[in-house]
DNA sequence: TTATCTATTATGTGCATACATAATATAAAA
DNA sequence: TTTTATATTATGTATGCACATAATAGATAA
């Protein structure tokens, strides 16, 4: 956490009150001193004390309220942020040699559920493609995709995905979306198992993500890793 | 997003820069104005701007550079928060009554990569724990845990865990802690599906945790949740 | 040419000050 | 007593200013 020194005054304040924090030298849901006494007692700014104090409650582990005072989160809830990386630099991360393959892709009309995700109505179509995405040559997550066409039409007309997979494209040609996604694991099918040259019945951790811009539906889809993938993060 | 009208000089301001970066006014990996410009442009203190630009840069979408200036993220990373909830609020955030079980407690010798876990030695011994989390009385997820009593020592004396799960008596005693979470899909096995009450072969979805404080360890737990689990966010 | 020094530049930070605002406590009026 | 106005308080924010610092570009010396 604190290994790079800080000289700075408001990161060495907001360390030094994130220990008392935490060594419960104020206790869960307690009232700590306002901004000007600490500011005094640290012989600083009030500027200063305000950043530190703000820092810590953008964290989740202060609450603040103006003429309230500062307490201590009487229930310090678990944030963990977890980067969803491209899977290009996942597999590169591992030191293995990232390579996709498309196995297939139409235009076609897609199930209701699809339709609902992307907001598109009965008879419209849209764009499906499949990607096995290999490390070391070797299956290591299937891609079912959904790209809504209302909302990039380029994509039909976009022949070459060797060289960028499909979700690199979307990111150059739509960087900045928002996006849902939801994990959950998956009893491999027939079919998965088959991409990722698997059994039927392995256990694959399932990535479920749709984004949007704007108010405009982009994309579904569903990434599939192999057995023994895990997804980890610090909280 | 922006639902919260904010009069405030710096919050309209980074919506604003929010904006014009969304809509690629400035291109991936693009430098953008240098504060003193953007200042003039926006009427404003540099301060102001700076307050701005340092929290875009927190979320990730700006990338700063003292005398190299301020530029769009080349690579978008996409940073999904997610909040690890206890148990209990999980399953009443459905509708659901929670309750639990205690069916097994001892203390043990763990196996040898539960001992490197936790950083105990050879022969010690730990505290061991097995809990049924019930939703309306069905079995919903499945705790292994063991718990450093180097570190807890408390939690030997403590008999009554019907009304505290171990998982909440520990957050009440020790409240802020750092740990290292992770994710992936299991196969059940004999002894999980019994507990959750389903299949030999269902694709659980398993949750991994590892919490210290201060460089001491202090549990570790594997978490087994029934088929159908899913765990969403937005990013 | 290469290495070294030296501006220059944009961001990083701290502070004093002033005022805004939400929430509470107190006093005054009904 | 209840309601309403008013003062008080702690945080929220904006600003001008000064200086720190990292990284670059340019000038100078080897």
């Amino acid at each position: 956490m604190s290994s790079q020194l800080q000289s700075n005054s408001h990161h060495k304040v907001r360390e030094s009150l994130r220990e008392r924090i935490e060594s419960s030298e104020w206790k869960l849901g307690e009232l700590i001193p306002t901004e000007v006494d600490l500011a005094k007692e640290y012989g600083c700014a009030r500027t200063t004390i305000n950043r530190a104090l703000q820092a810590l409650a953008d964290e989740g582990i202060l609450i603040r309220k103006r003429k309230g005072g500062t307490r201590v989160c009487p229930i310090p809830i678990r944030q963990a942020k977890l980067s969803i990386p491209i899977l290009r630099e996942q597999v590169e991360a591992i030191g293995s040699e990232y390579s996709h393959q498309l196995v297939g892709r139409k235009i076609a009309a897609p199930s209701q559920s699809i339709r609902q995700n992307l907001k598109i109505d009965d008879g419209d179509s849209a764009f499906y493609a499949e990607t096995i995405h290999f490390a070391d040559h070797r299956p290591f997550a299937y891609e079912e995709r959904w790209v809504n066409l209302k909302t990039v039409p380029e994509i039909e007309n976009e022949t070459d995905f060797d060289l960028l997979s499909i979700n690199e494209w979307l990111i150059k040609t739509v960087p900045f979306s928002s996006g849902e996604v939801s994990f959950s694991a998956h009893k491999a099918t027939e079919r998965t198992a088959k991409a990722l040259q698997t059994d039927i019945g392995a256990a694959l951790f399932l990535v479920d993500r749709t984004t949007w811009m704007n108010g405009k539906f982009i994309t579904t889809m569903k990434l599939y890793y192999r057995e023994g993938y895990r997804l980890s993060t610090t909280i």
